[in-house]
RNA sequence: UGCCCGAUAGUAUAAUGGUAGUACGACAGAUUUUGGUUCUGUUUGUCUUGGUUCGAAUCCAGGUCGGGCAACCA
């Protein structure tokens, strides 16, 4: 019964239909995908969209993943974001097949070119940058022939393998494939393939002095591998026709691209050009400042590669555009989180409570490192007669639904007793300085008093035991949901109170083990976790994401 | 004003000619020693106009709207 109901659970995405309609028809006995990162930044909560899709494609079809390094432009690139961009795809939980370079395929790609050339399929352009520009026309006029586009084959050989040998200057000339200029698609007017960089390669050196462009290295280097499915983004929809151009002409494996829609996260920038002015103009600590939508930011902010995986999940793909509510990434982490995490009290604004009437000297008592775990463990937590509460735990004048302290009113300390307000201490400028409250006896739990109701549970430190610890509390980066579709420069719309820093919170004592691998919720506050940051002789947590708070949600309506 | 891609609740995403469903959100209630969690319920949608058909979100035509394309970037 429950078969059908599994079946339309299970409904597939479209590149799983093209999988199985490919599999299926016995094109391939086995699939091969690729993630092709140009190593010029650092990854994203975008790039992760696409990982997931191409890994987790390759694990549910019993294929493999290439991790292929798109390095064709040596002036852009570096090793450090080599290293940064694999200890991120490792992070998130997948392994590759094989890590390769589109530059270990620049000697194939020269012979590549060598044969268009010999087909009379390519030429060399003298012309500059401009000129090229200026015949290329427009997308509604077509453009005009090179003056040097009937160059003979034999010329045209000489004076590629001229430009290969370093005898001419970066801009002199150009390898161009010869298709049509007046093709209604761009990319179809005489691409260029190859172009002169006297430039140091992170990998190949000096070795070479022209570069293959993107689109005479992507498709080729994806055959080369024999990659089965290409999947990329939809800003390459128009190059397809080129990539498929190549293959034919070259006669080489036709690999196939298919391309869906880049994720877009609401209150966020996705681009790595306004990443980069983010962490360059200082409005960021760098690419792993925990308000970052990168890969590096996400995990130091506490986020888990299980969530992640799950948002990616979540949110499908598609060929539409799309600006996905941060709010479905923050349920995925809190329901991950919710399950792991460990409870901890930490009281961020302290007002002092005296329990009058408590005449014990301490006494330690017991509480859940975490409720949801079905093998629940308990830890221990000093009790005394002073103890912090949350200054916004107590009003003087409470308002109609107010559940927590307020003068004569009750509520119990989580783990502890139940306690009235009897009296409230001021300054001389009217500030509350301390509470002074009596408890009521066999109200712990257990005891004989301990079903009495009360309308809340707040939490607590003994000031006596506490520790301290920086805490930093995190909003989102923008002002508004899409910055990138606002008017003029994005950067007008970033939050100024993104970061918020209390230098001081009150910790129970459990919380000075903190270890940097574990989450921990601090109770009715949010998720932590410890900051890079952090030393011997100083914690310092990130608020990974708040709880859900139906009580702000009441406030706001008034 | 050329070529290409797209349009289903607030946001995503299913339904592949036959009951418009799911998730997040929102709202309401129950449970709760976290105003958390969990559970239950409610809410809101096929861009438009024609056509084909017994029957259209789905196929066809026109329109509207959104996005991409004119880097020696990827």
């Amino acid at each position: 019964m429950n078969e059908i109901k599994k079946e339309e659970e299970k409904s597939l995405n479209f590149l799983e239909e093209i999988v199985e309609e490919d599999l299926g028809a016995g094109r391939y006995k086995t699939i091969l995908t690729r993630f092709p990162p140009e190593p010029n930044g650092y990854l994203h909560i975008g790039h992760s969209k696409s990982i997931c899709l191409n890994f987790g494609l390759a694990q549910k079809y019993g294929g493999k993943t290439n991790l292929r390094f798109d390095d064709t432009n040596p002036v852009t690139e570096d090793v450090e974001y080599v290293d940064s961009i694999k200890a991120d795809i490792r992070w998130l939980g997948f392994e590759w097949a094989n890590e390769l370079y589109a530059s270990d395929y620049f000697g194939q790609l020269y012979q590549f070119a060598v044969k268009l050339i010999e087909k009379g399929l390519a030429y060399v352009d003298d012309s500059s940058s401009e000129q090229i520009a200026q015949l290329k026309g427009t997308p509604t006029e077509p453009g005009k022939d090179s003056p040097y586009r009937s160059r003979s084959i034999a010329e045209n050989l000489q004076l590629f393998a001229d430009m290969q040998a370093g005898k001419y200057k970066d801009g002199e000339k150009v390898l161009r494939a010869k298709i049509d200029m007046s093709a209604p698609n761009m990319h179809m007017r005489d691409p260029i393939l190859y172009r002169i960089k006297h430039a140091h390669h992170h990998r190949t050196g000096d070795a070479w002095c022209i570069y293959p462009m993107y689109d005479f290295a992507h498709g080729q280097s994806d055959s080369i591998e024999h990659i089965t499915h290409s999947i990329c983004t939809l800003e390459f929809v128009p190059h397809r026709p080129l990539y498929d151009w190549f293959i034919d002409k070259l006669e080489i494996f036709p690999s196939h691209q298919y391309e869906f829609a880049r994720l877009n996260l609401s209150y966020t920038v996705m681009s790595k050009r306004k990443l980069l002015q983010l962490v360059n103009d200082r409005h960021v600590t760098g690419w792993d400042d925990p308000r970052m939508p990168t890969i590096a930011g996400l995990r130091r902010r506490g986020y888990t590669p299980e969530s992640i995986r799950t948002f990616a999940e979540k949110i499908g793909v598609q060929k539409r555009d799309n600006l996905i509510e941060v709010g479905l990434l923050e349920f995925c982490i809190r329901e991950h989180l919710n399950r792991i995490a460990l409870r901890r009290m930490v009281v961020f604004d302290p007002v002092k409570v005296v329990l009058t009437n408590y005449t014990e000297d301490e006494e330690i008592l017991k509480s859940e490192n975490n409720p949801e775990d079905p093998e629940t463990t308990y830890r221990e937590i000093p009790f005394s007669r002073e103890l912090y509460i949350e200054r916004e735990d107590f009003m003087e004048v409470p308002p109609k639904k107010f559940f927590r302290l307020s003068p004569g009113q009750k509520v119990r300390l989580k783990s502890a007793y139940i306690i009235q307000c009897d009296e409230v201490i001021k300054d001389a400028a009217g500030n509350i300085t301390e509470l002074r409250c009596s408890y009521l006896p066999g109200s712990k739990s257990g005891g004989e008093n301990a079903n009495i109701k009360v309308q809340a549970t707040i939490h607590w430190v003994s000031i006596r035991h506490a520790v301290t610890a920086e805490v930093r509390l995190y909003d989102r980066l923008f002002k508004v949901e899409n910055p990138a579709s606002e008017e003029g420069d994005f950067k007008d719309y970033i939050n100024p109170d993104s970061l918020q820093v209390l230098p001081a919170a009150y910790a129970e004592p459990a919380l000075s083990h903190a270890k940097f691998d574990e989450r921990y919720q601090f109770l009715r506050k949010g998720y932590f976790t410890l900051d890079k940051d952090s030393s011997e002789d100083k914690m310092i947590f990130n608020r990974t994401v708040t709880l859900r708070d139906n009580w702000a949600k009441e406030q706001k309506k008034g």
